[in-house]
RNA sequence: GCGCCUCUAGCUCAACGGCAGAGCAACGGACUCUUAAUCCGCAGGUUCUGGGUUCGAAUCCCAGGGGGCGCACCA
């Protein structure tokens, strides 16, 4: 194996520059998805990819030649094929073009009857096992250029998460909202409660961080008077990987000018159920084995709502600290002293509540004490205007009315300081930039944000983030 | 970060304290309509690494590394 790029420099000499294609593989099966046995069309393509299968019978030989769009059998004969010899002496997984006439053979398989063929690459390592392919997932991740050849089906799961995003673009534009791009490197990890990357910029000689969320930058730029943006961008957490968690992941944001949350209801069930119709045929897909109905409207509770139902008695943010403790101690939760009671109610609903949840359901109006950017409720003491999506058992989506007091948010961001300083990783630090803009006027707005990895799991129907995302983080490999 | 499971030929897997094997791939050969073609032949190994127990270790024990699952954290 090693010596073989020795053994054959005059082979990768002959390597064409271009190569001539005139279909994909796909296109040819739909123009001739009718043709009968042992037919002959006199149409003549030129097509490219990889020998995955071949089968010698003596003087002539079949091979399965894929593309991106799919397979189809290639026949040659000694008779019909210029270099038929070196042809059946191909290895599997070698990259060709070829070029022929469309027919099917007396078994009625739809073939290219191969009058000339040139080798675009060579294939030095082997594909895996034809039958069960590679399994191993170090593999399959690390080497994804070998897992998308050896288990056709994964290449169908980056089809469909291009095409999420590409609709969902469609669809935000259709609606008036203007794609931008804000910082990555921010000196002020906001937006989100999240542990961040840290990088340091040399001629600046600053720390920088890795955005932990796009969303102070999307309100500037409404602040600038744009009314209607979003942004669709990698954002990075310092946490765990788990089946649910890559420390880089893709989140759509958005922001609407004189829009609340519940404008953002609508926006959300309405975008969702849009995609799962578009990708899946219809707004109820199945999910893991189980029928999953994404049509709105979505049931909408309140957190308190669904936390009094689970528990079978009444329960809210205001019965104070010390009887939501107990609530929380009686079903093994650990409580922090520097909790307050929104606090307590938050990680007692996700104890109890969110797993238990299927069908798309707006959980709506948080504590005050765990949403620093969002506006107070109009009508509840001590709770904001925010809601989640929770589809799954899984957070999908994060919304609300976003604050716009800047006197108001100061309060907020001290509170979080402090809280950092109290040793809490996760808070934010003090973004005056943003209260300055704050204090130039943001009108009231809507935003809203959804993980497009944990929505292209739905839709594609998996379970890891792993089989979603192209290259997920994993440790460096040892010595190979 | 903690707990449980796992790692054997390029790939998919056997052997579970007694000579490290099979199928596919590779390599050599036969075959004019195959569909994971078939048939004949040949070759392929630091059983993840390092220690230990044992007459004897892929197998049992300890440590380390990779991976998976669960918990924790979060989206």
């Amino acid at each position: 194996m090693s010596d073989s790029i020795d053994d054959r420099p005059s082979e990768s000499s002959e390597i064409p520059y271009s190569f001539a294609r005139t279909a994909g593989v796909g296109e040819i099966r739909r123009s001739f998805a009718d043709l009968g046995p042992g037919e002959s069309t006199g149409v003549v393509y030129s097509v490219a990819g990889r020998i995955m299968l071949l089968r010698r019978q003596g003087k002539i030989a079949f091979a399965e030649l894929r593309d991106s769009s799919g397979h189809i059998q290639l026949f040659t004969g000694a008779d019909v094929t210029e270099n038929f010899d070196k042809f059946v002496d191909l290895s599997l997984g070698t990259w060709i073009g070829a070029t022929g006439e469309v027919i099917t053979t007396r078994r009625g398989e739809l073939s290219l009857k191969v009058q000339r063929w040139v080798v675009l690459a060579h294939a030095e390592r082997g594909f895996g096992d034809k039958w069960h392919g590679v399994t191993d997932p170090d593999t399959r991740y690390r080497q994804r250029y070998v897992d998308l050849w050896a288990n056709p089906e994964v290449r169908e799961i980056f089809v469909k998460r291009s095409k999420i995003i590409s609709e969902m673009r469609h669809y935000l534009e259709g609606k008036g909202f203007m794609e931008v791009e804000t910082p990555l490197l921010h000196s002020v990890a906001g937006g989100a409660l999240a542990k961040p990357f840290t990088t340091h910029h040399n001629a600046l000689d600053m720390d920088l961080f890795l955005r932990i969320a796009p969303e102070l930058y999307l309100k500037r730029l409404v602040v600038g008077g744009f009314e209607k943006v979003f942004e669709i961008g990698r954002v990075f957490r310092n946490e765990g990987i788990s089946p649910r968690h890559n420390p880089e992941f893709t989140m759509l944001e958005l922001y609407q000018a004189y829009a609340d949350y519940h404008v953002m209801m609508e926006l959300t069930e309405d975008l969702v159920s849009h995609l799962g119709q578009v990708i899946c045929g219809s707004t109820v897909i199945s999910y893991q084995g189980r029928e999953l109905d994404l049509t709105p409207p979505w049931k909408r509770v309140t957190m308190e709502e669904i936390v009094s139902e689970q528990l079978g008695r009444e329960v809210c943010v205001s019965m104070g600290l010390s009887e939501l403790s107990a609530i929380a101690v009686e079903h093994e939760i650990f409580v922090s002293p520097s909790w307050g009671p929104g606090k307590v109610l938050l990680e007692i609903y996700e104890k109890i509540a969110e797993h238990t949840i299927w069908d798309p359901v707006f959980v709506c109006d948080y504590p005050l004490e765990v949403s620093p950017l969002s506006r107070d409720h109009r009508s509840k003491h001590d709770m904001v205007e925010r809601f989640e999506v929770i589809i799954a058992g899984r957070e999908l989506a994060n919304a609300f009315s976003e604050l716009t007091d800047p006197a108001e948010q100061r309060r907020r961001f001290l509170h979080q300081v402090a809280q950092h300083i109290e040793g809490d990783e996760e808070a934010m630090g003090m973004d005056e930039d943003y209260l300055r803009a704050l204090e130039y006027g943001l009108p009231a707005t809507g935003g809203l944000g959804i993980g497009i990895d944990r929505l292209v799991m739905l839709l594609t129907d998996q379970s890891q983030i792993r089989e979603v995302v192209a290259f997920p983080t994993m440790r460096p490999e040892q010595d190979r």
